[in-house]
DNA sequence: CGGAAATTTGACTTCCGTCAATTGCTGTGG
DNA sequence: CCACAGCAATTGACGGAAGTCAAATTTCCG
């Protein structure tokens, strides 16, 4: 479903690149794209994690859920990133594609065999395990202790810091998956951006009122309590 | 301060063996224990990570800080449990006895060393990171989407897992620490207590009422919403 | 263009936080 | 051994930040 393949060899040596396998590697690994509509899901909790992800056009969120419908988004994958890194046979979450993305796909048997012959290979699954941690801990700050003010504020600076073009952030998921991610309610979401605007603090690009913000950035790091 | 330095190579064994070394092996790793007074810290958020620790008595919690005084709990270390272990040089937590608490000492740099030449080594340093970065995950959810009772559960659940001795929980840590933990009020989570008192889902035993608790188990998974 | 979906906004509720008083426990010193 | 100081925990009364429910408005997309 929506499956373009590609031997493409600029891609295979940038994909591992990150990973930090050098472009003449000669290691034979399968490497191929995908495309996913929006809001399809590209892989579900406990599912066996056969593959492991880089965002190559789009957005994925990846969430987990409780029994009884409530959801907790954990991350989101924007371009470049790589998602899917198990160390467990088992995906932690389920994934989706907030809008359509395209992702690229590396066997993880492949790469679990780089890491053996390879410590480079073995030294950057872990630095990127590090990171993925390390944006939890802070996550963690966040939802336990944070107003909701103070947590739309940090989500934007996260934003601005990842996806921002020229003091724009053109935000592609919707309110209830920032609220997702925030522990709080749209509502809630929605009347703290009415409120950053109110204050000067944020605005939004003419036509396009919803998804495109533009801010302003001194005002709003005030907001977000750090340390 | 509090120090207690030894060579006892059956500690030596037994901490690297966490660590997937050898008892046989002849790295040479400096090895000792230090004991810390309850309410000391053993390390300080953006400090340099010159040690990695390993819990031998005692507990030890983990926090950050907001600027005005906000305290989240990352995870709290019990016996046996490995802390401390970052992959940058910088510590991202402070961490604290929660009672009087002895901890082997392992010098960050021989263990990278030993990470170098030795994959197994570097494997379970990754597989370790995994364990850290699931607990986070999974206590996002808890912060992002539980109710105060849930939560109470969910840790009562944890701590049973992790330190029951038949049936009994002697919690090390106070309704404070708790609270901060969990994202919540020391009222609200000693409330959660009381209620979980009355519904006979725990009990506290006899003299020492604050400290030990009771459980019954089956009731106490039902309150906790899992996935 | 028109219907569906997303967002905003308002009114009201609720769960948890705040503040305060009380009780219980611990440890020290007379 | 007991008294008392000091801290931890419980409990109650009240308030407020965020949630719920609902309606109006805007945007999206076929």
């Amino acid at each position: 479903m929506f499956v373009r393949v590609t031997t493409d060899l600029a891609y295979r040596a940038t994909s591992l690149g990150e990973l930090g396998i050098a472009s003449d590697s000669n290691q034979k690994v399968s490497l191929n794209e995908f495309t996913y509509k929006k809001g399809t899901e590209i892989y579900g909790e406990k599912e066996p994690a056969e593959y492991v992800y880089q965002v190559k056009a789009g957005a994925v969120r990846s969430y987990k859920l409780l029994s009884d419908g409530r959801r907790q988004i954990g991350a989101f994958h924007l371009v470049g990133d790589i998602f899917g890194l198990e160390n467990g046979s088992e995906h932690r979450f389920t994934t989706e594609a907030i809008v359509s993305t395209t992702v690229r796909l590396i066997k993880r048997r492949s790469l679990e065999m780089m890491a053996e012959s390879d410590p480079m290979v073995s030294r950057n699954l872990l630095s990127m395990t590090t990171d993925n941690l390390q944006h939890a801990e802070n996550h963690m700050l966040l939802l336990g202790r944070k107003t909701s003010l103070e947590r739309v504020a940090a989500f934007l600076i996260e934003m601005d810091r990842r996806l921002t073009a020229a003091g724009v952030i053109p935000l592609p998921m919707s309110r209830r998956d920032i609220a997702d991610y925030l522990g709080l309610t749209l509502e809630t979401v929605s009347r703290a951006l009415s409120r950053l605007h109110e204050l000067d603090v944020i605005g939004f690009v003419g036509s396009d009122q919803r998804q495109i913000v533009l801010v302003n950035r001194r005002q709003l790091a005030r907001l977000d309590l750090q340390n």
